[in-house]
DNA sequence: GAGTTTGAAACT
DNA sequence: CAGTTTCAAACTC
């Protein structure tokens, strides 16, 4: 918890060594133990841990639904992100070598829902360049499923031994392509295997070590050895010299602040962290500004105590001088510092790239290879680029529909790095380190809040940089953007009465365990990476800057704003909307929200009968057919009733209430029941932001699910199949919608942008419908339908992401899991049942995945999800009721 | 720069 | 849990 004595860690290589053992801890293996290592472990806030392990405490952290709920997996779709053009890549001079070898692990299916799963392994000579780097792909599922357990899953950077090795690029899962599941990537550098080299490996996989772990927070912890540090440091470099560039964009500095205060350390920024950054800071290119550790500062805690521990500032400081110190030649060679990529709330993403390199392990070697890090860089670069192309290739081929939780950000950032690279290869090619842009909206958000350093939320302020200007809240409330971002409060601040100062860490602390009592994930990042190979959303065609991936964990509740300001997070983030929102009209141009999307759809298509709500039209009339998803199948799309059908159920007799209308095949208005699906797919998505993510994760696989459940199902609304078939979805969407106890699902349900019902019997739904569905990128329609669904009738696909997802996906439990925000996991992959459809599947699937409808007793005992819907009908009809109110 | 609007956060 | 209030940012003028 000291901080200040983490310092001393750092700074001396014994601090190193004990840190280690601190990391030791934490699972490292390597850590050297000592009885005064290990105290100093405890006090350093750095916890050096070679191999983080998953922290046990990480294994709270994830389990607590309301934390990450669903793991995202991080996506390589972020790569997508790399449209950011924002983020400043870096260059080309970085590029070069590769020494490093970075492998990008896909993301098993059941990974995905993980989605923690990042792997990575760093292996850095620091003596030599890591001449073999070797370029895996690992997936691992997380086999634990839980995302959150991935999240939450510190990142063991050491263990070379975990998948992988020496192997030069190599993808341990192929299967990831066909799933769609995005993969995570993670990116190894291995220069040399040294012994100490760390990996990552997603421990969740069950595949056994994994280096990297992801807290609940999404942070991405990482225990690097000191090689892997100069090779973090590298990349640090890189990313500032990204930042240098003019080219980079504000967000992307922002990123930087909170990962890393690169401008004091290198001076790239401003250098002027004022409270937050210790005079060390300056020093450090490293720096972190984390006063806080989002998730957790119990998470960090565990994990890396050092920074966990007291005061933001002094983490950051610590951090800080931990990678001084290992720069200093001082550094023990055996010490490592292991600083956990923290994954402070706001941090989360950058706390990923920082991570990296914050975590460096402090050897001796490290003094050496500080020039070395030169050499690590490029190395790595060139690393990344292999993999960023790799994935590239995957991505391209593969949708990735994996999310990417917050602390897949963090993994995000190594795979976006490569991502980054890979999708953009023309862009910035070069740049090897260049961040995705999901990451660059994420550190914008969380730069947002960064206070000094680099605040740098893209505010028409120059700089981006964003200060807070509280009058009343002292800036110990989540009001304020800076103590939300886990940020002290810069000079730079106009903010009254601030506490959120260094000098007042005790009460900020305080105040945040309050706050994360409350919520946990209330300092979480909000934006997470969905994987995104695909182009997510239907905005997404719009997204330019971000990735399709990215969402808002919590998603806006935009009643006016139409998601098209700032007062919109999803937008402000820029973000497309997603099922998680609760807004109305949503335009936002990032992408909206799945339900709009699909209304769209309808209403385009049908030319709505019933006269769509005047929101709905205004939505359509927003949203552009030529939005994406409908792009795609615009021909589909025309066709006249996507409408899935519902089955009307026993179970309807839940929905009924809700579905009254529902009840109805066809809703008068097919929007009217698209909202209901919507909400559902809002409402049933475990609030857990992992579950949500989860949900977004699939989307596409939703997508699928959907119209291969719609077209498929729909036909066959046999008894039995359309019973088995409708009963998951109408139940889903009813039940969901019911379900969703989340006010904000009425208010979409009963609103303005009525969405339109599933109904089986309508046999409206066509095949061609469903198949449109498909061909839909969409991810809000996907997840709800999907996560509907999912939810309902376990789809899974055949590949089989199996426990994970089947957890994820197991709709009791997403549903249960009520995060706050109520977000469904959608299972998408879910594939442990499949009620075989028997042809069911439909080979048309885009993405060829078959989902075997399991059986999905329609009826309410069968999966949690029915059950839960029907006992969720209910609440729905408050729900709704309340909108009306509304 | 002041005032208004907006939606999240906090409170009841 | 839902409704209301408070708050600060975003926006408008």
């Amino acid at each position: 918890m000291d901080s200040p004595e983490v310092t001393k860690t750092a700074s001396t290589p014994s601090a190193a060594t004990e840190t280690a053992a601190a990391a030791s801890s934490i699972g490292s293996p390597i850590v050297q133990e000592s009885p005064f290592s290990n105290y100093l472990s405890n006090l350093s806030p750095i916890k050096p841990v070679k191999n983080s392990r998953i922290l046990p405490g990480y294994a709270d952290l994830s389990s607590p639904p309301l934390v990450f709920t669903s793991p995202h997996i991080v996506s390589k779709c972020e790569a997508s992100s790399l449209q950011r053009p924002q983020c400043p890549q870096k260059s080309g001079p970085e590029t070069p070598k590769d020494n490093v070898g970075i492998s990008s692990v896909d993301v098993p299916p059941g990974l995905e829902k993980c989605d923690s799963y990042l792997s990575s392994k760093f292996n850095v000579d620091s003596e030599k360049d890591g001449d073999h780097s070797s370029y895996t792909k690992e997936q691992h599922c997380s086999p634990s499923g839980v995302v959150d357990e991935y999240l939450s899953e510190p990142v063991d950077t050491e263990c070379t031994d975990c998948v992988h090795s020496a192997n030069p690029i190599t993808e341990t899962e192929p299967s990831i392509g066909p799933r769609g599941l995005a993969n995570l990537q993670t990116i190894v550098l291995n220069a040399d295997t040294d012994k100490e080299a760390p990996t990552f490996a997603l421990p969740t996989s069950g595949q056994g070590s994994s280096n990297c772990v992801l807290s609940s927070d999404g942070l991405l912890y990482e225990t690097l050895s000191v090689q892997n540090l100069h090779a973090n440091e590298d990349y640090y470099d890189h990313v500032e010299a990204g930042l240098d560039d003019p080219g980079v964009s504000q967000l992307y500095r922002g990123m930087s602040r909170r990962c890393l205060q690169f401008e004091e350390a290198q001076g790239i920024g401003q250098g002027s962290v004022p409270a937050m950054n210790s005079p060390n800071s300056s020093s450090d290119p490293m720096g972190l500004r984390l006063p806080f550790s989002s998730a957790g500062m119990e998470n960090s805690k565990i994990l890396n105590p050092g920074i966990a521990a007291p005061s933001g500032k002094r983490t950051m400081i610590n951090l800080t001088r931990g990678l001084i110190s290992n720069r200093s030649p001082n550094h023990n060679s055996n010490a490592r510092l292991s600083i956990p990529k923290r994954s402070g709330i706001g941090l989360h993403l950058n706390s990923i790239v920082k991570a990296l390199p914050m975590e460096c392990n402090v050897n001796e070697s490290m003094k050496t290879h500080l020039s070395e890090n030169e050499k690590c860089s490029t190395q790595l670069s060139n690393s990344v680029e292999k993999i960023t192309h790799a994935e590239e290739k995957m991505l391209e081929n593969q949708v990735v529909p994996a999310v990417v939780s917050a602390t897949s950000d963090s993994l995000l950032t190594m795979k976006s790095v490569s991502a980054l690279q890979s999708l953009e290869p023309n862009e910035t090619p070069p740049k090897k380190r260049t961040l995705s842009l999901e990451q660059c909206e994420n550190y914008n958000e969380l730069n947002q809040s960064s206070p000094k350093k680099r605040r740098k939320k893209f505010t028409p302020d120059g700089d981006g940089c964003k200060r807070c200007n509280c009058k009343k809240t002292k800036c110990l409330k989540l009001y304020c953007d800076c103590f939300a971002a886990g940020i002290y409060c810069a000079d730079s601040c106009s903010c009254q009465g601030c506490f959120n100062r260094p000098e007042h860490e005790d009460k900020v602390l305080e105040t945040r365990q309050l706050i994360e009592s409350r919520n946990p994930l209330a300092f979480a990042p909000k934006i997470v990476h969905q994987a995104s190979g695909v182009p997510a959303v239907i905005g997404e065609e719009v997204n330019r800057t971000t990735p399709a991936s990215a969402r808002h964990k919590r998603g806006c509740n935009c009643k006016r704003s139409m998601c098209l300001k700032k007062y919109c997070e999803c937008y402000q983030s820029n973000v497309g909307c997603s099922s998680g929102c609760r807004c109305e009209g949503c335009k936002n141009v990032f992408g909206r929200r799945e339900d709009y999307t699909i209304v769209e759809e309808i209403m385009s298509s049908t030319t709505s009968k019933d006269g769509p709500n005047d929101i709905a039209d205004e939505k359509l009339a927003g949203v552009d057919h030529s939005n994406d998803l409908f792009h795609a199948d615009s021909s589909e799309l025309e066709s006249p009733a996507p409408f899935t059908p519902q089955c009307q159920f026993s179970e309807h007799g839940n929905d009924a209430p809700k579905s009254g209308p529902f009840s109805t095949r066809y809703l008068p208005s097919p929007l009217s029941h698209m909202s209901t699906i919507q909400s559902d797919s809002k409402t049933s998505s475990p609030t857990q932001t992992g579950d949500s993510l989860l949900a977004e994760i699939d989307c596409r696989d939703m997508e699928f699910t959907i119209a291969e459940m719609i077209g498929e199902l729909s036909p066959k609304l046999d008894p039995i199949s359309g019973i088995c078939y409708l009963s998951p979805q109408r139940t889903a969407s009813s039940s969901a919608v019911a379900a969703s106890p989340s006010a904000s699902k009425t208010k979409d349900l009963s609103t303005n942008v009525p969405r339109p019902q599933f109904e089986v019997g309508s046999g409206g739904t066509h095949m061609s419908s469903s198949i449109r569905w498909h061909g839909l990128p969409v991810t809000p329609m996907p997840s709800l339908g999907a996560g509907k669904m999912i939810d309902d009738v376990l789809m899974e696909e055949e590949d089989t992401t199996p426990e994970i997802l089947k957890e994820a996906c197991n709709p009791i439990q997403s549903v249960k899991a009520t995060s706050p925000n109520k977000k469904r996991i959608s299972p998408p992959h879910a594939h442990s049942k499949r009620l075989e459809l028997g042809s069911i599947v439909s080979g048309g699937l885009k993405s060829g995945r078959k989902f075997i409808l399991k059986a999905v007793p329609s009826f309410p005992p069968l999966t949690p999800c029915l059950d839960s819907k029907a006992t969720k009908l209910p609440p729905t009809r408050k729900s709704n009721s309340q909108q009306q109110g509304k």
